[in-house]
DNA sequence: ATATTGATACTACAATTGTAGTAATAGAAC
DNA sequence: GTTCTATTACTACAATTGTAGTATCAATAT
C-alpha cells in the first residue's frame, strides 16, 4: 500500500455511485448526486477529472462523451479509510473502536444479531 | 450539534495528549509528539493556535507561557468523528460498517470478547 | 453554411491546510 | 543597563480543496 489515497466527502459520494452503477457520464453522476442542482454541474466535472488525475477514476471517451469507471474496488478503499479513520481517531486499536461503538451507540438488535453472527462465524474460520 | 468540527490527523495528536495530560505547553506538546523535531515547533504552534480559533482549545497564559487545555471532551469529538466517518464511508450505517470491520479484519480474539461482552451488555441494557 | 445545443476543456479564485521563518518581547545573567 | 535566551506573535507561502465560470468543439437542425 503505497500512500493512502486520501478521499474527499463529495468524492465518496461520486465513488457510491460509480460502485454501484460501473460507468457513468458526469451529467449522469450529477443528476443521481445533486438532482436538485445542489453543486454545478461544472463542480461535479472537476471533481471526477480530479478523481481522473488521482488514479481513482478511468475516463474514457466515447463518441462526444466521457465515460469514467472506479479503478479501485469498494472493499480496498474502505479499508484503507478504516486504517487511517482507525490509526487518527483511536490510535490504531480496532478493539477500542469497536468497544465505542457498541458502547456509544444504540445500535439495533438487528445489527448486534448481524455482528454477533459475524463474530461467531470468524471464530470457526480461525480456530477451524 | 452544529457544524461538526473537522479534526485533521495533527489535530487529532494533539488533542490525544491534552486528554490525557489536561493542560500543555506548546513546548510540551511538541516534545510528545514530535521528540525527533520531526516538526518544527512553529508547525505545533501554528496548528495550536488554529485550534484555539476553531474553539478546540483554550489558551491561558500563566507568566510568560501559554498554556491550552481541551474544550471539547473525547467522548464527544470521537462520536462527531465517528458519525461523519460512517456516514461518509457507509452511507451513514453502523451495521454496515461493524459488518465490514468484522469482516475485513483479523480482529484478536481478544477484540472479538470485548465486543461480545459489550453487546451483551447493551442488550441486557436495552431490554431491560 | 449557420445557429443552436450539448458536452468537454480550460481557467479562475477564495478558503483551508501544511509547514515554517522572522520579529518582538520579557525575564535572566552578567 | 546591555546581552542572551526562551517564548510568543506575526507573517509567508505553496498545495489542496471547494466551487464554478467561460471557451471551445462537434453534431444537429434549419
Amino acid at each position: 500500500m503505497k500512500k493512502p489515497k486520501v478521499i474527499l466527502d463529495i468524492e465518496w459520494q461520486i465513488m457510491g455511485v460509480l460502485w454501484k452503477k460501473g460507468v457513468l457520464s458526469i451529467k449522469e453522476v450529477w443528476h443521481m448526486l445533486f438532482p436538485k442542482g445542489e453543486k454545478a454541474y461544472t463542480t461535479v466535472q472537476t471533481y471526477m477529472d480530479r478523481m481522473t488525475e488521482k488514479k481513482l477514476l478511468h475516463k474514457e471517451k466515447i463518441g462526444l462523451v466521457n465515460f469514467y469507471r472506479p479503478l479501485i474496488d469498494e472493499q480496498t478503499l474502505k479499508k484503507q479509510a478504516t486504517e487511517k479513520f482507525v490509526s487518527n481517531t483511536f490510535n490504531g486499536s480496532f478493539g477500542s473502536m469497536a468497544a465505542f461503538l457498541v458502547d456509544s451507540y444504540n445500535l439495533s438488535s438487528d445489527d448486534l444479531e448481524k455482528i454477533k453472527i459475524l463474530i461467531k462465524e470468524k471464530e470457526v474460520d480461525d480456530h477451524g
